[in-house]
Order: C-alpha cells, then sequence, then structure tokens
RNA sequence: GAGAUUGUAGCUCAGUUGGUUAGAGCGUCGGAUUGUGGUUCCGAAGGCCGCGGGUUCGAGACCCGUCUUUCUCCCCA
C-alpha cells in the first residue's frame, strides 16, 4: 500500500485551520452584503472558449484543462500527433478550469443582460486553479473574494470600495495597514508629460520595482525599456511624491499641466478622496502612490492595493476600474470596478499578528459521559433537552473509560461534561465539571441550562 | 517556462570515508489511576530511508531518471 500525498500546490484546511478561514470568510461576506452586493457562483469548469485568449498566452498556458471524457483520442490522426501541443490541445479537452473569477461573472453578466438590474454589484467567493509553479504563499488552488460593480462610471463605487476595504480589515482586527490608491489616466497622463506618450506600460513596469531595487536600478532599467536620460530627468517627480503626502493633488496638477487626460485622473482620484470623507470614515489610512500599477493591462481608472504594515507580506488586496469588462462576449461599454481580498495572506498575517479569537476550534458547549447501557438511555434524554434549549451537545458514543472521556472532552476544548452515573439516575441531580477550573456541582437540569 | 534546493517514524530532525539489527525528541497507544482530563513516572507500537533504475561483495549514503518541497527569476493572489 502506496502512502497518500496531495496534488502539487494543494492544501487541507483541517478543522482548526477552518474556523479561522470561516472567520475570515464571515467577516468579509458580511460587510459585501451590508455594502448591497449580492452573491453569486459559478462553476469550477467553464468551456474552454470561454477561458482561453483572456489572460494573454502565459495566462493560456496556466489553466488547467480537462482531457475530454471517454475515448479522447478516438478522431485524432497521425497528423494531429505531429502538431505541437498547442493545436493538439484544442483537439482533446474542450472544458478547464476556472482561472479567476472576473472572467466567469463577464460570461455570467452577458449571459443574463435581460435580466440583471443594472448597475449590478455582485460578490462572488470561490476558489480558482492555476497551473503554476508553486512558491511561499502561492498555490494551484486558492479562494478569491471579488467584490465589483458593473454598468455604472460613478465615483461613488470607488469611494465605496475604499470604505469596504477598511471595513473588513478592522472587522478582522487589522488595525494597521495602508490602502495604496492610484489612476491609470495619471500614469498616462506622466507618460506624455515626460515625453513618451503611450509608453506607460514598460514605464509602469520598471517603476512598480521601487520598493524592491530602489531608485537607480528602476532607472537603469527604464533606459534599457528604451527611455532617453531626457524622459528619465523628466519623470523624476514621481520620486518624491509618494513619501510627501501634502498638497500632493495641486503639486500633481502642475507637473501634469500639459495632460489632459492626467489631470482628469488627479480629479477622479481627489473626487474619490472628497466622497470618502463625505462619508465620515474615521481616521482613513488611504496613501495617492503614483507607482502603483498593477493589472496595467485591464484597469482604465482607479488602482487599489492593500498592504498591511508591521508584517513581510504583499499586498492582501487589490483592485480598480476597467472599461469593457464583456467586451470579449460581445458586449462592449460595460464599466465595472471591483476589489479582491486574498484570504491566504490575510490568514497568514493575522497568524503572525495573533489577532485570531480564541477558542474558534470547537462549538461543543456541553459533553455528556457515557458509563453504560442504561446511563446512555437515561443520558439521551438529557441531551435532547440540553439540544432543545439551544446548547451544542454531544454524547461520548463509547461506554470507554472515564479517564478517554475527558481526555477527549479536554482536546476537544469543551468547556463542560456532564457526568452520568447510577448516582446521578437515581437521585435526577446530575455531575457537572467546570473542565476550565476543574470545579464540579451538583445540579438540576434547569439549574445547568440557566448556568450555560 | 529558466536556475537552485529538499525528501529518513504521525511531526521536527540525527545518521561518520559506502560496512552488522537505521536512532533521538515530541506525538500516539497502554499501564500506574476499574467514577474524573491537563502534570509526573513506567512500558509499547510505529520505517520499501519519496519512487524507479544503475554502480558495488555490500547503498539511507554514490550515479541516472522521475515525482515532491522550498527559494529566486518570470508572472501573480
Amino acid at each position: 500500500m502506496s502512502k497518500p500525498t496531495l496534488a502539487r500546490g494543494t492544501r487541507d484546511f483541517g478543522p482548526t485551520q477552518m474556523a479561522k478561514r470561516n472567520y475570515i470568510f464571515d467577516t468579509i461576506r458580511r460587510i459585501f452584503q451590508r455594502y448591497g452586493f449580492q452573491p453569486l457562483e459559478t462553476p469550477s469548469i467553464e468551456n474552454l472558449s470561454v477561458l482561453m485568449g483572456k489572460y494573454g498566452d502565459e495566462g493560456d498556458q496556466l489553466l488547467f484543462k480537462i482531457l475530454n471524457s471517454g475515448n479522447f483520442a478516438e478522431n485524432l490522426t497521425p497528423t494531429d500527433l505531429g502538431e505541437n501541443y498547442k493545436k493538439l490541445t484544442t483537439k482533446i479537452s474542450e472544458k478547464g478550469l476556472r482561472y479567476d473569477l472576473t472572467v466567469p461573472f463577464a460570461r455570467y453578466v452577458v449571459m443574463n443582460r435581460n435580466d440583471l438590474v443594472m448597475p449590478f454589484k455582485r460578490y462572488q467567493i470561490q476558489p480558482v486553479w492555476r497551473a503554476d509553479r508553486p512558491q511561499k504563499g502561492r498555490y494551484r488552488e486558492f479562494y478569491q473574494c471579488d467584490a465589483d460593480v458593473v454598468g455604472t462610471d460613478s465615483l461613488l463605487c470607488e469611494a465605496e470600495i475604499v470604505l469596504m476595504i477598511h471595513e473588513v480589515l478592522r472587522g478582522l482586527g487589522v488595525a494597521d495597514f495602508t490602502v495604496k490608491i492610484n489612476n491609470r489616466k495619471i500614469l498616462t497622463g506622466i507618460a506624455e508629460v515626460i515625453g513618451a506618450p503611450g509608453q506607460e506600460g514598460p514605464m509602469c513596469v520598471a517603476i512598480d520595482k521601487l520598493d524592491k531595487i530602489g531608485k537607480e536600478k528602476v532607472e537603469d532599467e527604464l533606459r534599457e525599456r528604451g527611455f532617453t536620460d531626457e524622459n528619465i530627468a523628466q519623470l523624476q517627480p514621481i520620486f518624491t511624491l509618494t513619501d510627501d503626502q501634502s498638497d500632493i493633488f495641486a503639486r500633481l496638477r502642475g507637473w501634469l499641466a500639459g495632460s489632459e487626460i492626467g489631470l482628469k485622473g488627479v480629479s477622479e482620484l481627489e473626487e474619490v478622496g472628497a466622497k470618502v470623507a463625505a462619508f465620515g470614515l474615521q481616521n482613513p489610512q488611504i496613501q495617492m502612490d503614483v507607482t502603483l500599477a498593477r493589472g496595467l493591462s485591464y484597469y482604465t481608472g482607479a488602482i487599489f492595493e492593500v498592504k498591511a504594515n508591521g508584517v513581510q507580506m504583499g499586498s492582501i488586496s487589490g483592485g480598480g476600474r476597467y472599461d469593457n469588462l464583456t467586451g470579449a462576449f460581445g458586449m462592449p461599454g460595460l464599466s465595472g470596478v471591483g476589489i479582491s481580498f486574498g484570504v491566504d495572506r490575510i490568514y497568514d498575517v493575522m497568524e503572525e499578528l495573533k489577532l485570531f479569537p480564541e477558542n474558534q476550534t470547537t462549538s461543543t458547549r456541553i459533553m455528556l459521559t457515557n458509563f453504560d447501557a442504561d446511563a446512555e438511555r437515561y443520558g439521551l434524554g438529557i441531551l435532547r433537552q440540553l439540544r432543545e434549549a439551544g446548547f451544542n451537545a454531544e454524547m461520548y458514543p463509547d461506554a470507554a473509560k472515564l479517564k478517554k472521556q475527558f481526555d477527549y472532552a479536554d482536546r476537544k476544548n469543551i468547556p463542560f461534561v456532564l457526568i452520568i452515573g447510577s448516582d446521578e439516575i437515581q437521585t435526577g441531580i446530575l455531575s457537572l465539571k467546570n473542565m476550565q477550573t476543574g470545579e464540579q456541582q451538583k445540579l438540576t437540569l434547569s439549574e445547568i441550562t440557566g448556568l450555560l
């Protein structure tokens, strides 16, 4: 018999982990609903025609593809086998596992466009799969928690996302964090004013590494990517704008005066800030960061990223505004803005900061001992009454040694044990033991339900 | 996709230049204690040394392949 193993890059979540993960999921779900988002679930499996071509060539490679059922090789010819594997794949696989929640969401919106109430606010908490090479904090199966609003350009949505981030993290006890916010239009504007219009893509790839490799190396990389010394000289304000937030909008306007789109980005950013302020958010933890560029390929407006302070960890949440979510499915012009929480990273942050509440592990409040057939029969009646009174209760299933039964209760963190033997059956007075203090007292059932 | 790295008991790890019967701590189980958990003491079980091939009189150790772990790059959550 060979030992079983997990598939590469996957994990089990035992009862202890599940209690903690559910605590995170429940908090996020509660806040999403409080902001008017409605739940959506889509299938794990999608047709490859839905998934392919949406994530770029690299993304297509990272898709888990499902071999056709039955004799998948039935219609293959020797010529097919001689083809490159990508062509062969299309002949033997028609379905794949979901790669993210956004594309299935877009498919859903297109398929239900006539029935949806627009603007449509949906949240979705489901696992996704990527055939990536696993690393620390990177798995082949992991959960995403997305909330998106589609069908409106209103900046109120951006402001609400900022508010939700604050509420979720504070709800989880993560007090010290920074919501970094930028706008794609500002990045476009910067490319214009430094004399490299349309080059914000390569510009951002380099600038994005500022934290990691420092200013000098960023400039080297910009040169490698074809930026002139003149471009780089014009770019200098970017290195001071983030550190010093005072008058940031005025300084941005000065720098981007020559770019209409850049100025629009600044106005949008400012308006989002104003709406957050109007809501009355206490002690906002927001930072304008003109070097923030995540997911540049599809964001068109606001860009968010959230970092927990005081721990060595990448971003725990991110999102932004995109145009044309559903364009790939033949429904152009639908704008949306969304946020995604990284549960695994939030879990690690909370673990490191010891933010999980105690006693998440068990839900059983009281356990009944099991002496023998008579005591079990008597105890079952008590058990029913305890459960009817609303308590999580269980009886030890075997007439094992008491030592073993107490050990079980101890290890399951059950706070109370009810001892039912011949004495208790005769008198009707039950022995209740408090497992934390070790104290034991003789009580009637109604006294016990009162005490619990 | 590229480079490096790891794999020995349930867990964390020892294991000498290749040489008898592969060890420790923790955990598990049993007993001390037949109506009372945590602590203590005593005892026991538990290993195809990741898997497949090769070199050798002899392989946990050396060689090749493969899977796996971790890390960097790429990319991302």
